[in-house]
DNA sequence: CCGGGTAATGCGAACGATTGCAGCCACCTT
DNA sequence: AAGGTGGCTGCAATCGTTCGCATTACCCGG
């Protein structure tokens, strides 16, 4: 009594003395052409009038489909998924869709059990934030052809439709930044290089060096063992102990910049006068640091919006995806104060 | 074909030579002490030779349970949340239940809507963080008695099970702290009235001015208009305007804190030197903000856990909940450089 | 005036599991 | 040895929709 369920359209059937199976035809903008105008209003007057709401499970049973996306991040705590969850939610919620959370906590094999349980659940798409550059679950997704795009992350083989941000133009107006400000000796440190963000702002970072004719070297990437502050910090303080002559820091994301700032506040060295800083994500709070983090925004609400917009496409769509589409969004530099002239 | 689902039921009784209803008992722990000890073991061998996964659409249309957990948060971007639901997803994903997201962008309208479209979709249970103090949308649950744990926040009427933080001695800590420094003349910048947070908090305030026998008067407690870092800054701005004689402040949240630092840069007042603040929660990022703000700690990640616990219990239990259970977990005052000694 | 076509609706079998009820058989008691 | 008991298992209804197919009614041209 009074429990969530109550009319059901059995009930409006009768209330509009018709077949089941017809107010189920009139209820179904797809099919309410098959049955007459006149039955159809009154079908539509019944249902609104007992308030009738389809039970999703009964219909989800019969068209195996349930109205649930799943999105999967690697760490939810990151301040860089919120917004693009947020607006995903906003979007597929809208389209009648539920948004599932799940957070791999950064494992391949939590991750795959998470998805392998969400798929067995009917689960109608996936928003996957985790990719890896050689990544076999999602192999086995694209040639299972589920519902699927990838957000912030690429796979190498681009055979997923993908939503991310401009990376190597955001590495280019970074390194832009800095050679006009007169750095000529400037250190990237890289992501992991098993990641799509690792591996393309390292290459522009390289080629973007080389186009501006400045001195480049090896010796000019370093790479972090992982997206966090600690290996952010580890990196720096090898770069410093090698004696190595540099002016500017480009870091892969705003997580290895905190810890390259910490390194250098405990060597001693001062940003942005000794030494220019620039992050990459615009990570929330960043512009509260002192000095304030420069560093490369992304536009995360329009990754998530666009992602949700293009599932929802890939599950509605009656035709088969046309390719897998890659989507890259605008980025811009926002140039805050651990940024300066190199002094000699 | 190899999409998901394939081996069903029947498959596995056809195996073992039994009923459908019979293996339906066996695969069932509840149930399995209704078939002999042999057939149930040929059943659960030959479920798990084919693979045999069941369908939770079917199953939940006839038990009427979807498995499926929702958690209201009005802002998935305030870094309080992501930590609460990140522990809660762990809980419940081990259990076998899906976490659903919603985020009600800090409105009431939003929020119905959402929770009325997540119970007709036959959602288990709720984990709401987005109480108010007089709130008819968590009457009508408590009225129906949909499994609900709040968070974070509680109603006034304390008749849903509540998971939160030791507000009231997290803040004596801090005022208690300051007035150690040698503070007297304390502000404390309160959040909304309509939360339990904002009036435990203040509540709070006012009873341990009191006892340590502080000069107190009305003005000392000053309303923000939300938990927001603008609020914040209207609010001191205001006090700052007013002349009034103070050398501390109190937040009801780090935001709120946060735009009182705004606030006090842009006057010239100096902070701690001139102005002690405190904050609350322990948002991220805090520790790196120049000072590092000294600020009440709480165990998000125990809240979150606790909380799918809890809900868990609420759902599986037998036996109707005793009671609606009000749990406050302990929090920790961290101090940092934005409180020090007041200087005369 | 009749056959064939079309549009609108009814009919009932799925979808895949759960569960109350009934039947069966073996064993125990008197 | 007959009747009773209780443990296992099968049977079939059920959850609420959807959808292929059958049926009805109606219209039009030959």
């Amino acid at each position: 009594m009074s429990l969530v369920q109550r009319v059901k359209l059995i009930d409006v059937a009768e209330a509009a003395g018709v077949h089941a199976g017809t107010a189920s035809r009139a209820l179904n903008p797809a099919t309410r052409d098959r049955v007459s105008p006149e039955t159809s209003r009154r079908i539509l007057k019944a249902a609104e009038r007992l308030g009738y709401i389809p039970n999703t499970l009964a219909r989800g049973l019969r068209t195996s489909k349930s109205f649930v996306v799943a999105m999967v991040v690697p760490d939810i705590t990151n301040p860089l998924f919120p917004p693009m969850i947020r607006a995903a939610e906003q979007v597929l919620s809208l389209a009648g869709y539920m948004l599932v959370l799940t957070d791999t906590d950064n494992d391949a094999a939590t991750e795959r059990r998470q998805v392998e349980q969400l798929r067995v659940r009917g689960t109608d798409g996936f928003i996957i934030a985790t990719a890896r550059w050689d990544d076999p679950l999602l192999e086995e997704i694209a040639d299972q052809g589920v519902p699927t795009v990838l957000v912030n992350r690429n796979t190498g083989t681009h055979r997923l439709p993908y939503v991310g941000a401009d990376e190597r133009t955001g590495m280019q107006l970074a390194v832009e930044h800095l050679a006009s400000l007169g750095h000529r000796r400037m250190v990237h440190l890289a992501g992991p290089q098993d990641t799509s963000t690792g591996r393309e702002r390292s290459s522009a970072f390289r080629q973007t060096v080389r186009a501006l004719g400045l001195p480049s070297s090896r010796s000019l990437v370093r790479v972090c063992a992982a997206y966090t502050e600690a290996a952010g910090a580890d990196a720096t303080r090898r770069m410093i102990e090698s004696g190595q002559d540099v002016t500017a820091l480009l870091c892969a994301n705003d997580l290895i910049a905190l810890g390259a700032l910490s390194a250098l506040a405990e060597a001693g060295i001062s940003c942005p006068d000794q030494m220019s800083v620039v992050g990459f994500n615009n990570m929330a709070m960043v512009d509260r640091l002192t000095p304030p983090l420069t560093t490369v925004r992304l536009p995360l609400r329009q990754i998530g919006e666009l992602s949700a917009r293009m599932l929802l496409a890939e599950i509605e769509g009656d035709s088969r995806s046309a390719g897998a589409i890659q989507t890259l969004l605008g980025v811009h530099l926002s140039v805050r104060g651990t940024t300066a002239p190199p002094h000699h």
